[in-house]
Order: C-alpha cells, then structure tokens, then sequence
DNA sequence: GTCTATACGGCGATAGAC
DNA sequence: GTCTATCGCCGTATAGAC
C-alpha cells in the first residue's frame, strides 16, 4: 500500500493554521497561568506541534504573548467603537444616556455569541490577568484599549459635563475592577453566594454590573448638578 | 584584636528576623511577579540569606506563599471586623447605614498609618494578585477572608433587607473587583488621565471608590424598595 | 517558507551532607 | 541552620527535511 501524498495528508490544514493553533493554545494557558506559568513547551504540546515552531512565528516568548493580545483587541475594539457610535445616534442630537454609554463598553465583552466561545473566553481571561498586572497592566492596556476607551470618558462626559476633573477616571476605574474580576473566572462568587451566583454566567454578570456601575456614574452626575445648582 | 563574640555580632538580630525577612522578601516580589515570576533564589537574595533556608523555614515554595499570605490576614480581618462592630454600635439599634457598612470595609485598607508602610503596601498588592487569579483566587480568597465577608453581606442585608439573593454577591463582586485593582498599582490610571489622577493616591482611591460602590449599593436598596411598595 | 529534531548553556526547586 | 550537589526543565539557536 502506498502512503498518501503529503498534500492530501494534510489537505485538511488550511495555511496559517498552526500559527493559529499556538495562538489559541498560548491564549488558553497565558489566561490561566499568566506569563511566567506558562512554558513554550506546553503551548507546544497543547497546538500539537514542536517546540521551535513557535520560536520560528513569533521570535521570543514575549513577543508571543503581545501576538496573542494583538490578535482579538482589533476586533475588539471595533465591536465597542460601533456599540458606542450606535448609542449616540440613537439620541442625538441629545448627549445619549449614561447607562447607554455604559451597556456599549460592557455588552460586545459579556452578551452575543462569541461569550460562548472557548477563544474569546479565553482572551478576555487574558485582559483580566493583564489589566491587573503590576508588571504590565499600566503598558499594555494603554498601547492596546486606551485610545477607545478615551471615547467612552469623553462620551460620558458630554452626559456628566460638570463633573471634577478626576471623577470619570476613577469611575472607569471601578468599571474596568468589576468588569475584569468578573472575566478572571475565579469561582468565588460561586462559594460566596453558596451557588445562588456563577461566575461562569455573564449574562447574569452583565446585568449586575451594568446596573451598579451605572448607579456610580449616576451619583457623580447628580453631585456635578448639585455643585452646579448651589453656586 | 579580639574578635567579637558570636552572639554580639548578632545580637541585633533577634530570634526569628531572618525568617521575618524572608516573609517580606516574598511579600514584596509575589506581589509584583505573581507566583510563578519569582524564584526562591531572588527571594533568598533579596532577603540575604541562603536559599536553602526558605525551604528550612517553610518547607517548598508553595506553602511560602501560604505562609506570606496568612501572615497578615488575622490583624487585617481584625482591623475590619472591628470597624464593622464600630459601625453598627453607633448605628444601634437601628441598622447602620450603607455608607457606613461599606467604609468600614475599604477604611482599613485603604488609610491610616500601615499604607505607607512597604510590607502592608506590598502584602495588599498580593491580594490583588490573587483575587484576580483563576488558579487560585476562589480558593485562597475563601479559605483566609470570606468569614469576614460574609458578615459584611449579612450586615448590608440587613440595611437592604428586600434585596434579591444575588443582588448583594454581585455587588459586593464589583467592590472587590474596584478595590484590588486600586492595589495592583498598575499606573494605567495615571496614564488614562494625563497625570490628573494617582495609581498610588489611596487616600483618593478611597473617596472615590467608597463613593462609587455605596451609589451601587443604593441603587439595589431602591430598586427593592420600590418592588415593595409595588406588591 | 514551513516545520522538525536536536543541542546547549543556564537556572529552577529541593534533598541530603555537614 | 548552612552549604553543596543533583537532576530536570527552561528559552532559544541551528541544521537540515520537506
């Protein structure tokens, strides 16, 4: 029996396919073992492909880990973008509501399809871990979502004008605290709340944290109209 | 010259110090590189002593990290528990307010004298690390700190006593999430605002963030308040 | 260009001698 | 309590197959 051709072998592996393959295998272990957790071995082992191959991609390991945060931000970025647009259409020429602004930033992570997909799952694991890393959380959150979300604060301030200088950022910074604890899948909530809660329900996630963060917000606004009104 | 006896030359160390500084060695790098980003060796290092003498004290590295964690939780559970009873002495013998419950749980962590202490500094920064890590943030976070946590839910429960189950566990997931990334110290915030605000202004932090969650908590009050007054 | 096999220098945690 | 030795795995470079 002769073997098979090698194309008609592997005819089922679209080009590019294990450069994706250590991606997404880098993606799992990074979210859940951060950076130093993680071996190239493992994600090696993981794609099903050798060790030098990833070496080969993406150069040294460091420089694997910005690939695979590179990767979705792009999509990302979009999907709120067009959330936020969508939002101050619908009111304008009004400023748009404040719990709108904040369902734009929160809704393309926590709700639609890819909330059940094990890669995008994944990577927003991976912003958590980030976002709250000494090491890089400062850097690599600015180089990759600050420019969007200086939309969002400035969206926000349309609705909030009068509000003090710090206010919005330290407000984001609630949001950005609850959104990321809630996409780290810790499984704390669930032994706190004796089952009544999970953390692996973002739906439920969304609503909560839309609700509360949009009550912060709304304080700010009513003490700027307060301050306004007294003087 | 006579050289010193042994105990002279030592005998400014007291019993113990070594191991002190080993703890505080491994405070302050797990608290930056998380778990798997320091060595024994650097912790050795930086604490002056041999690298085998971690593993004397403390047996492996694992239970170091245990060690560094439990260290400080009782005298922190402590300082909490304490401004908690305070909160609801003077509140007596009505409940006390949100307000009141939710800065006693932030104050203790947030001002007094111990946060421009370094090793407090740092050890607040590990809980940080992990709460937001999925490894490991269910477990530890549960087995040194959820007693206390829970009698702080109970304590809102009783200022929002129609909220529905989940309500108070989310809530309290987004102060949480607020507060440790507050202590991961990343400096995004600093670059978000152009410098307007401080990762490492925790006095700032704590007005804002106390302001923020109590708005959060508010609005379940009301929201219940209202379900109510509608049945 | 894509991929594998292999090798290398270095450093890791920890056990056992002292 | 301290020092040393051990053994394994680390990231990466390279040579060459397909």
């Amino acid at each position: 029996m002769r073997p098979l051709p090698r194309d008609v072998n592997r005819s089922h592996r679209r080009k590019g396919d294990r450069r994706e393959a250590i991606l997404d295998a880098a993606e799992a272990l990074f979210s859940r073992h951060g950076y130093d957790g993680v071996t190239l071995r493992a994600i090696a082992r993981r794609a099903g492909v050798d060790v030098a191959l990833a070496n080969y991609h993406f150069g040294p390991k460091r420089d694997l880990f910005d690939a695979v945060l590179m990767r979705r931000a792009e999509i990302l970025n979009a999907w709120r973008s067009e959330a936020l647009d969508a939002a101050i259409a619908q009111a304008a020429p009004a400023a748009p509501e404040i719990e709108a602004i904040i369902r734009a930033y929160l809704r393309p992570m926590l709700t639609g399809d890819h909330v059940s997909d094990e890669g995008w799952k994944n990577y927003f694991a991976l912003i958590a871990y980030v976002n709250n890393s000494p090491e890089w959380g400062g850097q690599l959150m600015t180089q990759f979502f600050d420019p969007l979300i200086e939309r969002f604060i400035e969206a926000l301030r349309l609705s909030i004008p009068e509000a003090e200088p710090g206010d919005l950022y330290w407000a984001y910074h609630c949001l950005s605290g609850a959104l990321t604890l809630a996409f780290a899948q810790t499984g704390r909530i669930d032994h706190l709340s004796k089952g009544v809660c999970r953390s692996d329900d973002l739906e439920s996630a969304y609503e909560h944290i839309a609700r509360f963060v949009t009550a912060g917000f709304e304080e700010i606004r009513q003490k700027a109209e307060a301050r306004r009104v007294a003087s």
